[in-house]
RNA sequence: GGCGGCAUAGCCAAGUGGCAAGGCAAAGGUCUGCAAAACCUCUAUCCCCGGUUCAAAUCCGGGUGCCGCCUCCA
């Protein structure tokens, strides 16, 4: 049983999808004006661990991610690069890609944009109008908060609070200042749409609900994102949605915590950031993931070159089982297929293990810690003498849980280059002769070549380094 | 002012009532020609003060410290 901790009641609970079997998820996606930077980072690899359990568990998911690419800040930034709006998100959802792709993160099912979904915005704005709960005001299109009887209750804001707290209305046109803008109207040499209200674009909120409502109907399974989207972003999508249609948006709403530096929210507008771009010159971004994954998804992570330089040495402990089966199996020494019911029952237990911790409101922490014990497991229980059924069993659950969660995944299978294997070969002779200065010499050469030998009873393991 | 979160070893980090997971780092050991990997050993008055309980890291009350949302943000 799957539970998941819903920001909704600020309870773990039991995860039942609407339809048995399917899961309609939804996350929000960037900006795209830049580079994303590893807080914007934390959502995309939790969601898709998220993703990847559910399928791993039996269902059927699909999950949406959308890219905003009709914002103020494109359209400022567009202006400071001397491009276009488009041009400008485009090129950064090409990057996006490129990035994410470095990180592991699977394709969702479909990645709206939008500039492809104005006339679902526009139809669900005309809709909101119809039922009185937005109205025109020269050009622009508010939604009147004050008609929604349950505005606060994902932030759990009183609306008296938020009205006494709110800052003083600027334009003077909303009826209230919490209402908030659907459709804006077109300032001069903007990028705008025709609709019913006049020229403009859509206002932020409402691309989320529309779009999940074209994608995956008007009522989700779970709807995602950073925990500084819980107000005003999901409580406006929560208004819109179920003020149009009456009916619960989503069941389930997840939100992970922030990434920080020195204890301080990472944030584009506090400008202490580093893209994943940056850190991709340090360190490979498969180790990023790792990184991000060994903390609870709603705990804050502190960020520094330290702690990803700790997840690397981490990581690479499960590389070096990886890579300790594989050249087992290689030796292909007890190719005897005895099935050993005791070591297959341990393994299950690590599974087990595994399991319990990510239907534990997908505790990655915990689920990172069994794959460590399955790990030591193997360390201890495999060797050149085990039955390759042993190994392959070994391999394959290992294989299969880091796949959930995306990590340790990138192994080398690229052969050793002709002259490599010629300096491997004299270095094992000069080790038969006794000429250990040879041999630590050529070792020295190999690793500076950044190829790492290790001697073992069976002979030399190699691995890139 | 309103609402919410967090505090566990040198570091990172799980753990919501029953002898405190896991990883990194350091130290000692086994193995090895040496290394590497691996294995073994070692490392915690769970922020403080009270309370409830046979039993508290965990529940309750009170402190202290840090952070977040209430404004664009993942």
């Amino acid at each position: 049983m799957i539970k998941i901790y819903n920001s909704l009641t600020n309870k773990k609970e039991e995860f039942l999808p609407i339809d048995k079997g399917h899961v309609k998820m939804y996350s929000c996606g960037p900006t795209v004006y830049n580079y994303f930077h590893i807080g914007n980072a934390r959502p995309f690899i939790f969601f898709d661990v998220v993703r990847r359990y559910l399928q791993y568990a039996g269902y059927n998911v699909k999950f949406i991610q959308n890219f905003t690419d009709v914002d103020d800040k494109i359209i400022n930034r567009a202006i400071q690069e001397g491009t276009n709006p488009k041009a400008l998100s485009e090129k950064y959802i090409e990057e996006y890609f490129k990035d994410a792709d470095a990180l592991g993160i699977k394709r969702a099912d479909a990645h709206p944009k939008v500039s492809d979904n104005i006339t679902q915005i526009i139809s669900l704005i005309q809709r909101l109008i119809d039922k009185g709960m937005a109205y025109e005001k020269d050009g622009n299109v508010y939604y009147r908060v004050s008609s929604f009887a349950g505005y606060g209750k994902l932030s759990k804001q009183d609306i008296n609070d938020l009205e006494a707290g709110a800052r003083v209305e600027v334009s003077g046109e909303k009826e209230d200042p919490l209402d908030f803008a659907l459709w804006k109207k077109k300032k001069e040499g903007e990028i705008y749409w025709d609709s019913p209200f006049g020229q403009g674009r859509p206002g932020w909120h409402i691309e989320c609900s529309a779009m999940a409502f074209s994608y995956l109907g008007e009522q989700i399974d779970i709807h995602g994102g950073g925990a500084d989207l819980v107000f005003p972003h999901h409580e406006n999508e929560i208004a819109q949605s179920e003020g149009a249609t009456g009916k619960q948006f989503s069941k389930y709403w997840m939100h992970n915590g922030y990434i920080n530096i020195d204890n301080k929210k990472m944030s584009k507008s506090l400008g202490n950031f580093f893209t994943v771009r940056d850190i991709a010159q340090e360190f490979d971004l498969s180790t990023v993931r790792f990184f991000i994954l060994s903390a609870h998804y709603r705990n804050p992570i502190n960020f520094s070159r330290d702690l990803i330089k700790a997840a690397e040495n981490s990581l690479e402990r499960i590389y070096n089982a990886k890579n300790n089966l594989d050249y087992l199996i290689s030796l292909n020494k007890n190719s005897k297929a005895d099935d050993d019911n005791e070591f297959n029952e341990e393994l299950n237990k690590y599974k087990k293990q595994f399991c319990d911790a990510m239907d534990d409101d997908f505790n990655t922490a915990d689920a990172i810690a069994a794959i460590f014990e399955l790990v030591k497991f193997i360390n201890i229980n495999a060797d050149e003498n085990s039955s390759q059924n042993k190994l392959y069993a070994a391999q394959s659950l290992l294989n299969e849980l880091t796949g959930v969660l995306g990590i340790a995944q990138s192994i080398d299978t690229q052969m050793l280059d002709k002259d490599i294997e010629e300096l491997i070969e004299k270095r094992q002779q000069a080790r038969k002769d006794k000429d250990f200065a040879l041999a630590d010499k050529i070792r020295d050469e190999l690793k500076a070549k950044n190829i790492m030998l290790e001697d073992t009873k069976e002979g030399v393991k190699w691995k890139r380094i």
